[in-house]
DNA sequence: CTGAAAGCGCTTACAG
DNA sequence: CTGAAAGCGCTTACAG
């Protein structure tokens, strides 16, 4: 079965290939009614569809966007692209989504790849090691938009939560309920990845600010397989932190296998709070208390920067930058 | 910023565009030492980057398969989905992701969207309610692997979990520990999908085998949202379940939201088994008691099995079909 | 060992 | 109102 061309429609209609274009796409003020009858009967009878390819080829949009993640495994990611894909779907947009891993090779290998693709536009949760390609993107004023992290001193505009506040909610619920030895727990902090250093910031500030010291053996990160046996240590000082804030919810997770292996009670030996409303918290025992990121807004906000600036309508710098509010979700956990 | 294309390296390094398309093909059997270096030179200093929807377009082949997935909500899905990509990835294949969302008209418009992108082939997840595009797709025999489910009538493969078995080692795990009073619940089963049919029956099997009677009553399906009352009033009869067994993670989830809101005790008031091993089964209070899918084998199958067909070393035929073997994963909730 | 030419399936000024 | 022609950026027999 030979694949049908806009040729094949033109000789089965008897007109050209320019009048069965035009009437694809739907340009045809001034087409006679006939043609068009004959066009659309020449269409069905052979089932032509149109060869996306060869349309991008020619006008050099592909109406794809990129999403290229750093970890797929976080809870917040998913949600993100999720809501990227509904925006997209809604503009007619088409995406491709790739999982860097954290690593800043794979990163490069799927940013080549995807403008090798000719994807209109890409949308990173930058691993923030490969500045030399993220430079040569904005020197070709190529559509790009951060997630999640920001990369300094690039001027690429960046989807984020505002971090520092996310912590402060947690902290200042931890002392409301009366906790003062209060610890935190991120992933590695080596790669300076924003939320990671902006949130521990946060949780900083709000014990400064209500004059509690902060002790820097409270302040743990780590690879997600190395947390537990940091936790060990951690709960085993002498005066261990009674209430822990988990950086996000691959460390809550770690937190919560270590309580429930080593019959830690959760709040009553140990009060926990997470960044990120992980999927369990409303049923889990017990229920988690959690700080909230607006995904769906953000994954939104995102889409809509790259596609305004994919249609020229908006510029790509670090101006159109959105910081997005955390909300905390009182449950049991403290 | 001109995108640099292969007349211009040509032109740069004197030679032909012939040449430098061999050159990038790594067709060089008999080409001179200095013409490569040359051209590598060219390459380099110009940054050129292949255009793939130009090279698409003349090879008719994309490098590109489709993935359409009923309902991304299931664990199952996200993690199988994981593994295509690998496998296609590590065969220089590319995934596009689109999710159906149980409905059939966004399978159709995915399916065709998919088609015209020239995707190289396509592993559906299918509602089932397509037949006519799935049997467009046979005829001109398109490349097509079906996931988890399978469509009557219809002869093309399909990668399936031994659902039978699945329900059948739940069931008899509740027999061994003296349930005999075991309920079952499931999603919708008005299309008849496979597995969730496949289950229901492995379940009656099990229990009629143990010349337990089946009680109508105690199969419940229907839409998650509903499964809350359907739950209310299974548990209000006159002699309720005292086990139940959760078609999969979304039913599951819906099980423990219940107990949680009713003060029901997991597992001494109810004892549960979920159907997918969800990703806090294991950190749960109390540990899930589930049956796992091996996804990441099922994924990497369905992925070999399309790749193949795809380079034309195998037929899309029912033939190629594969069953997986279910895992009982004993823990507290029952 | 390398190049000229045709062609993949579209779109788009432009001419009439 | 419709068509001929050029061109998007590649690849691929084929000729030499």
């Amino acid at each position: 079965m030979k694949n049908v061309t806009i040729a094949d429609v033109a000789k089965q209609a008897e007109v050209s290939k320019s009048t069965v274009s035009q009437y694809l796409n739907k340009r045809y003020d001034y087409m006679g009614e006939k043609t068009k009858q004959r066009i659309q009967e020449a269409v069905e009878k052979l089932g032509y569809q149109p060869n996306i390819v060869a349309r991008s080829l020619k006008q050099k949009a592909t109406k794809t966007i990129g999403v290229i993640v750093a970890n797929i495994l976080h809870n917040f990611t998913t949600k993100v692209v999720r809501a990227i894909e509904d925006v997209c779907h809604a503009s007619d947009f088409h995406t491709i989504i790739c999982n860097a891993d954290d690593d800043p090779v794979k990163e490069k290998y799927y940013i080549e790849m995807l403008r090798a693709k000719q994807v209109d536009g890409l949308i990173i949760f930058p691993t923030g090691d490969n500045r030399d390609l993220y430079q040569k993107m904005l020197d070709s004023s190529y559509p790009v938009v951060f997630m999640d992290r920001e990369v300094e001193g690039m001027d690429i505009p960046s989807i984020m939560l505002h971090n520092e506040k996310a912590a402060e909610l947690a902290v200042e619920h931890f002392l409301e309920k009366g906790y003062r030895r209060i610890g935190m727990m991120t992933t590695s902090l080596i790669n300076h990845t924003t939320p990671r250093v902006e949130r521990v910031e946060g949780y900083k500030k709000a014990l400064r600010r209500s004059g509690i010291p902060i002790y820097k053996d409270y302040i743990i990160s780590g690879e997600p397989q190395s947390l537990q046996t940091e936790l060990e240590e951690l709960l085993h000082l002498e005066r261990p932190p009674e209430g822990i804030l988990a950086g996000n919810d691959l460390v809550l997770i770690e937190i919560l296998k270590y309580a429930k292996q080593k019959g830690v009670r959760v709040p009553e030996d140990l009060a926990v709070i997470g960044i990120d409303d992980v999927s369990f918290a409303s049923f889990y025992t017990p229920a988690i208390t959690t700080v909230a990121q607006p995904t769906f807004k953000m994954g939104k906000a995102g889409a809509e920067l790259l596609l305004n600036i994919v249609q020229k309508q908006e510029e790509t710098t670090k101006q159109a930058s959105l910081r997005f509010e955390p909300t905390l979700m009182i449950r049991d956990s403290v």
